[in-house]
RNA sequence: GCGCCUGUAGCUCAGUUGGAUAGAGCGCUGGUCUCCGGAACCAGAGGUCGGAGGUUCAAAUCCUCUCAGGCGCGCCA
C-alpha cells in the first residue's frame, strides 16, 4: 500500500512540475526520519532550486500551497532546506491496508493470456553425483525466493533444473562404482534404490578424487569414461543414467523438504542426442561469431572473439568453443542451451513425466525421442534468469556474449546471471567436521566448501539437525501435543530458520557457515519471525475462546458485504477513533506499526528491481520485530475501551496477514503454534 | 599481469536510484514478567563508514588514486 501511496505522490508532484514550471523533472521520494515529519518526502525541491535558480525552500513553500489534493495524502509541509513532506491519511490507509488484504492478495493478475510473456529461472543445477550441500541451498533458497516474488508480481514463470547428467562429476562416480567398487550395473541399481544413495555417493567421489591423486595416469580413464557416457555405450553410460536419475531423485527428495519444487529438468545428454549444439554450432558459423583458428596456439579450435575490437587477433581474448579434436566445450553447450530456452534454435525436446508431488503438480524431464503427452510448452521465454554463482560470471559472460554475436541482442539484454557467493565453512566448522586446514589457511575468515574433498555440510544432515533441534523444544513447549502435529511444527521451525538464515545476507556476501548461527532461533532469525505471528494467533484464540465466537466478529463497514470476516472489523472504530488512536502525537506508536504493516509491497517491489530476496527477510524480522514491541506494550485482551480494543484487534489482523505474505514469499510457513 | 567483488560497532551483517541525527542481530552490562506463552521486551556502552583527494546545496553511497582481502582469467565443468 505505501508503494501505491509513494508512486501516486511522485506522479502528481511530477505532473504539478510539469504544468506549473514547464519542467520535466525526475521526483525522487524517501521516507523523512522521524514519524513527527510525515511519512513521504520529496527533495525534488533542491533539483528544481538549480534549474529555475531560486531558493528551494521557497518553491517548496510555493508547491505545497498550490498543489492538487492527493488521494490519501492529508497535508503537506515544508521542511529543512527545501524538503517536501507528505503527511498521509492514516485512517484511510488502515482501510487501504485492510481491503487490499481481501483482493486475492494482490497476486496473479496478469491472467495466463495465451501468448503473455513468460520468464524461465534456472536454479539448483546440482551435479547428479552426490549428495546436495549448504551451497546449493544458497542457491535454492534464492532462485525458489525470486519465482515467488515474480509470481507474487503476476509473471508467469517457468522453473528449470538443469541436469549435466553426462559430465566428468557424474563419470568420476561411474569410475567409483567400476574401478574401486567393482559393480555391475545391476548392483548399481540395488544401490541406488538404498534411502541415502547421495550420501554413499558423497564420499565415493571424494575417494575417487584420492584414486586419481594416487597415480595421475589414471585419469586417462576419466577421459575414456566421460567419452563412453556422452555416447551412451557401455556399462559406463548404463550406470551413468543409474546413478544420476537416482541423484536426481535425492535432490528433488531434499528440495522437497524446504519447499522447493521444479517444472522441468532439461538433461545434457538430451541436449547432445538430438543435437542442440549442431545447430548452434551453423548458426555461430554462418553469422561469422566463432572462427577457426588457423595458426597460434589455439590451431585447429573454433574460437570466439570476446573482445570489441575485431582486429585484435588476440589470443588471450578470445573463447575455445569446439576443440581441436572436435568436441564441445561446455560454454559452448551452454549457448545452445541459452538459445533453446529463447526458442532461438526451432528445436525441442521431447518431455516425460520424471515425477508427481504430492499435489498432483508434475515435473517433467526431457528425453530424447517418444516422451508423454500434455507437456505443457517449455521454453520460448521471453526473459531468463540463471542463479548461479558468481564465480562463473565470466563463463555467463561469454554466453550472453554468444548471444550477441549471433544478433540476439534483445535476448542478451533479456538475459540476466543472477549472481550470489558461495557459502563457505568458518575454520572452526570445518575441524568440527573432521577436516584438517592446512596451516596457511588457519588464519582465514572460511573454508571453501568441497565436493571433490568431500569437505561440506549436507543439505540433509543440516535439516535433520535443524528439525531435531526443533523438535526438542517442541516437546518441551507442547508435551501434550499429538505427534504428527509436533514434527509438523518442528519442520515448520527448522525450514523457517533454513530458509532464513540463507535468505538474510544479500548475494554478494559470501556466508560463512557455522552451525551455531544456522542453528539458532532466537534474535534475527525465521523462528523469531514465525513466533510473532504464533503469538497473534494465540490472542485470537484466546478472545476466541473467551467469547465463545469462532471468529474476531463482523465484516468490516469499509469492506464490503462480502469479504471473509478472519478477522477485521471497523464496527466500533469508526473514523473517529481512527483519529483518536492513531492521530498524532499520542498514536505515533501504533501508527508507525500500521505504516510498516502496510509497506510490504513497497519492499517486495525492491527485492525485485534489485533483485535482491534478503530484502524481503529484512522486512519481516523489522515487522515481527515491530509486534513483539507492540505485544509487549498493549496488553490487548484486557483493555478496557472497547473502540480501542477493537482497534488494537484489527491492527493485529493486519500486521499478522502482512506477516504470513512476507513469510510466504520467502518459503517459510508460520505455524498455528509453537 | 588483466577483469570482477568486498572493506561500516568487539563479532556477523543491513543501509534500493546520492538526501535530513549511520542501523540490526549476536556478545557484554543493567533492567522488565501475578503473563494475549521468554523462541519475548527495554536501556546502556560501543563507529575517523580501510586511507587520501575530488564532484555536489547534500557522499557510507558517485569519480580518481591508494592500502588490504577474496574470486575469476583451461582444448575442466
Amino acid at each position: 500500500m505505501y508503494l501505491t501511496i509513494e508512486k501516486r505522490i511522485q506522479h502528481a508532484l511530477a505532473e504539478h512540475i510539469r504544468r506549473r514550471y514547464e519542467l520535466d523533472v525526475p521526483v525522487p521520494a524517501s521516507r523523512p526520519p522521524k514519524i513527527e515529519m510525515g511519512e513521504v518526502a520529496s527533495p525534488v525541491c533542491f533539483e528544481l532550486a538549480k534549474r529555475l535558480k531560486r531558493a528551494p525552500r521557497q518553491l517548496a513553500q510555493e508547491i505545497v500551497a498550490e498543489i492538487a489534493p492527493i488521494e490519501g495524502v492529508a497535508r503537506w509541509e515544508v521542511a529543512g532546506g527545501g524538503y517536501l513532506n507528505a503527511f498521509l491519511d492514516r485512517g484511510a490507509f488502515f482501510d487501504a491496508v485492510a481491503r487490499s488484504m481481501f483482493s486475492g492478495a494482490g497476486a496473479a493478475q496478469k491472467s495466463a493470456a495465451p501468448g503473455a510473456p513468460k520468464t524461465i529461472v534456472e536454479h539448483t543445477n546440482i551435479n547428479p553425483n552426490k549428495a546436495a550441500h549448504i551451497g546449493h541451498l544458497r542457491n535454492a533458497a534464492l532462485g525458489d525466493t525470486f519465482v515467488r516474488l515474480l509470481r507474487q508480481a503476476g509473471e508467469i514463470v517457468e522453473v528449470q533444473n538443469y541436469i549435466d547428467n553426462t559430465g566428468v562429476q557424474v563419470a568420476d562416480v561411474v569410475i567409483g562404482l567400476l574401478h574401486l567398487e567393482k559393480k555391475s550395473p545391476d548392483d548399481v541399481r540395488q544401490l541406488a534404490a538404498e534411502p541415502r544413495f547421495d550420501f554413499y555417493c558423497w564420499d565415493l567421489y571424494a575417494r575417487v578424487t584420492q584414486f586419481y591423486e594416487e597415480d595421475k595416469a589414471r585419469e586417462s580413464l576419466r577421459a575414456e569414461t566421460l567419452k563412453a557416457i556422452e555416447e551412451g555405450r557401455g556399462a559406463a553410460a548404463k550406470i551413468g543414467e543409474i546413478v544420476s536419475d537416482a541423484i536426481v531423485r535425492c535432490h528433488l527428495r531434499t528440495m522437497e523438504r524446504l519447499g522447493v519444487r521444479y517444472d522441468v529438468l532439461p538433461r545434457e545428454s538430451d541436449i547432445l542426442h538430438l543435437k542442440f549444439w549442431d545447430i548452434a554450432f551453423q548458426q555461430l558459423k554462418d553469422r561469422g561469431a566463432i572462427q577457426l583458428a588457423s595458426a597460434g596456439k589455439n590451431a585447429g579450435c573454433w574460437v570466439m572473439p570476446l573482445s570489441e575490437d575485431r582486429d585484435a587477433t588476440a589470443e588471450d581474448d578470445t573463447k575455445i568453443i569446439v576443440r581441436s579434436n572436435g568436441t564441445v566445450t561446455y560454454v559452448g553447450k551452454d549457448i545452445a542451451y541459452q538459445m533453446w530456452k529463447f526458442g532461438l534454435l526451432g528445436k525441442d525436446f521431447h518431455y516425460r513425466k520424471f515425477q508427481q508431488y504430492p499435489d498432483g503438480s508434475i515435473v517433467w524431464a526431457s528425453c530424447s525421442d517418444g516422451g508423454e503427452v500434455g507437456a505443457p510448452p517449455f521454453g520460448r521465454a521471453a526473459r531468463v534468469y540463471n542463479v548461479i554463482d558468481s564465480r562463473q560470471s565470466y563463463l555467463q559472460k561469454v554466453v550472453m556474449a554468444g548471444l550477441r554475436a549471433l544478433g540476439y541482442n534483445e535476448q542478451a539484454d533479456r538475459s540476466v546471471h543472477f549472481s550470489y557467493e558461495m557459502v563457505a565453512l568458518t575454520p572452526r566448522c570445518a575441524v568440527e567436521m573432521g577436516y584438517e586446514i592446512p596451516l596457511g589457511d588457519a588464519r582465514k575468515p572460511y573454508v571453501e566448501v568441497s565436493g571433490r574433498k568431500g569437505l561440506g555440510v549436507k543439505a540433509d544432515d543440516l535439516l535433520d539437525r535443524l528439525e531435531s533441534n526443533a523438535r526438542a523444544e517442541v516437546d518441551k513447549r507442547h508435551p501434550d501435543a499429538p505427534e504428527p502435529d509436533r514434527a509438523q511444527i518442528a519442520h515448520a521451525i527448522a525450514i523457517g530458520a533454513l530458509r532464513y538464515f540463507l535468505l538474510k545476507y544479500t548475494r554478494n556476501t559470501i556466508i560463512a557457515f557455522d552451525f551455531k548461527d544456522a542453528l539458532s532461533f532466537e534474535g534475527e532469525t525465521g523462528p523469531y519471525c514465525q513466533y510473532a505471528v504464533v503469538r497473534a494467533r494465540n490472542i485470537f484464540r484466546k478472545y476466541a475462546e473467551a467469547t465463545r465466537e469462532k471468529h474476531f466478529p463482523g465484516p468490516p463497514r469499509t469492506l464490503g458485504p462480502n469479504d471473509p470476516a478472519i478477522g477485521v472489523s471497523s464496527a466500533s472504530a469508526g473514523p473517529e477513533d481512527m483519529k483518536r488512536f492513531l492521530g498524532s502525537p499520542e498514536g505515533n506508536d501504533l501508527w508507525e506499526l500500521l505504516l510498516l504493516a502496510g509497506s510490504l509491497d513497497w519492499h517486495a517491489d525492491a527485492a525485485l528491481n534489485a533483485q535482491e530476496p534478503a530484502f524481503v527477510a529484512k522486512f519481516a524480522f523489522q515487522l515481527a520485530q515491530a509486534f513483539n514491541n507492540f505485544y509487549h506494550k498493549h496488553h490487548i485482551l484486557s483493555e478496557e475501551d472497547p473502540a480501542r480494543k477493537t482497534l488494537l484487534l484489527n491492527l493485529t489482523t493486519l500486521i499478522m496477514a502482512q506477516l504470513v505474505r512476507a513469510l510466504d514469499l520467502l518459503g517459510i510457513e508460520a505455524p498455528e503454534r509453537m
